[in-house]
DNA sequence: AAGCCTCTGTTCAAATTTGAAATAGTGCTA
DNA sequence: TAGCACTATTTCAAATTTGAACAGAGGCTT
């Protein structure tokens, strides 16, 4: 019973990581394909052209995408040589420094959007009905949340 | 109607995203820190530990683990180096080669393992109801089946 | 049995990622 | 207001990953 229960939750595992992985292959390629962008370009783009005055901290920047500090200055230093953002230090704090998204990062965003979403509907999102939809959105959301709550809590040493 | 569909299929998929890259980042943490062994170590050795023979061809594994070839080639050799696995030149075909599973690889991966599992439990799999683990492997066995199968017509040209 | 594709893996250089230090700036406390 | 302990980001070297080019078989077809 306990073993039972044990080895459908390993083979959901299974399914997941190798599934994800073949997926996050596959958009990568399409869109590289479709666009001279890379999916982690992508992601920067989308995440500026949603900010307010289209421009984030860096540290902001990198704790969405999921990346290490030295992984998005690699990153933003990429996308800038490409002219594809801009940078400026932040005048609040000047420690910090901001991404910009430049004009032609707006448009590369624009000419690429098409492609990808297309690829991430005809890869995924077209083949789940309305309650995998509603499904993986309350698991992933739940656990999104609890990763983000153990990260906060181990930065901090935490009281007793 | 069709918006708002969209929009939560937008917000499953970013949830889903993002929760990903997350918990893929905490595992290897948590790997890293209770075993000298990566996320692709761990996999490898698991796979080996479970192929009859305890060994397979380098194509194979590269096909299981999501890797490109020339990624597994130097993810075998490091783990040579450090004596988990050894290679030996497939004897059907001389252009192949497979990797078997040493006896300290196999140690290795037993002492990894209760951890890496506790590990997948706490972040992930506890948090999941029977209904959710059902749904989450329906949907990503039918991933997988789907995008094999493209890669699978993208390697033959295909008729008309 | 030579010629010619097709597989399997490997190699190599370039690009990316990591993790540990180094830099710089903030802000609190004595 | 000097000193300290953080914080935000960059730098640097080492490790990893990618993708194109190669080398070594296989497996026909002639």
């Amino acid at each position: 019973m306990t073993e039972s229960l044990d080895s459908e939750r390993m083979a959901c595992w299974r399914a997941y990581i190798e599934s994800s992985q073949r997926l996050f292959t596959q958009l990568e390629e399409d869109l590289r394909a479709a666009s001279a962008l890379s999916f982690a370009d992508y992601h920067v783009l989308v995440l500026l052209s949603e900010a307010p005055g289209q421009r984030l901290r860096m540290g902001e920047l990198a704790g969405r995408l999921v990346f290490s500090p030295s992984r998005l200055t690699y990153q933003i230093a990429s996308m800038q040589k490409r002219g594809l953002v801009a940078r400026q230090s932040c005048p609040q704090d000047r420690r910090g420094s901001e991404a910009v998204l430049t004009a032609a990062g707006l448009l590369a965003l624009r000419e690429a959007a098409p492609h990808h979403l297309r690829s991430v509907h005809a890869h995924l999102m077209d083949d789940l009905d309305d309650a995998e939809v509603a499904c993986l959105t309350r698991v992933f959301e739940r656990l999104g949340r609890r990763l983000r709550a153990d990260r906060d809590a181990a930065s901090t040493p935490a009281d007793k």
